[in-house]
DNA sequence: CTTTGGCATAGATGTTCGTCGATCGATCGG
DNA sequence: CCGATCGATCGACGAACATCTATGCCAAAG
């Protein structure tokens, strides 16, 4: 590997020299399992469906018919963002009602905003 | 699939009454388009690496080695990151530099806030 | 013009993911 | 108890994805 002409100063191989630490590889994987978690159109659906309830919970049985999909299926992704912190289930009578954490989203975006540029060490 | 109160079919109460107007179908797939290529610890560790740079730009054989990944897989996920609007591909000489685009994660964490709770409009 | 090096593309492969139908435990009404 | 309903789990299937090796393209060097 060789250096282009104007930009390389560095005593390794590499073009352009670094300034920051970059974020570490299980940071990575913890921050992409969270994204993950919403980069689905269905759990984003089921995200602002719940948002739309009033008291901001809804039970399966009110998600089903608007999104269109299979009760296990809906289950399954409530199920996911369950385990990304996202919602809470409460099991009230034969229904289960899903809710928002408050903040939960609102805090994985300033994760997402400040995760990139600011982590020096 | 029917509900405790009387099912209703449209956008009156079910289970527990609706609000607001949820995410629409199209809006919920164009934003998981764009979450699902930073829900990716290989992808996200690339962005950092890139704003880890002097100018916040590198190129290819910058990424390669903190990665541990073959050059393929690298220029893989920087077109992916090049589709959604977070990187912008600059050629000079043999090298490919990759940049941030200003302010895209922020406007994605921007959305992400807003897209749930907030009004559809 | 030939060679060398950086990078993108193509094809192949193993894994993950979203979805469904079937089933089961739990709960409520007679 | 009995039958019905809500919702979770299981097993399966097809699509999408991340990764690799091999190869092609283009610019610079000799």
């Amino acid at each position: 590997m060789v250096s282009p002409p104007p930009l390389a100063e560095s005593t390794t191989d590499v073009c352009t020299p670094v300034r920051r630490d970059p974020m570490p590889a299980a940071q990575a994987a913890l921050l992409a399992a969270r994204l993950k978690a919403i980069a689905e159109p269905t759990r984003l659906r089921l995200l602002s469906l719940v948002a739309a309830h009033d008291g901001q919970e809804a039970c399966v049985c009110d998600l089903t018919g608007p999104v269109d999909l299979s009760q296990p299926t809906v289950s399954h992704h409530l199920k996911i963002l369950v385990a990304a912190g996202l919602l809470t289930r409460t099991k009230r009578g034969s229904w289960a009602f899903y809710a928002l954490v408050p903040g939960a989203l609102e805090g994985l975006a300033d994760v997402l905003r400040s995760s990139v540029a600011g982590s020096p060490s």
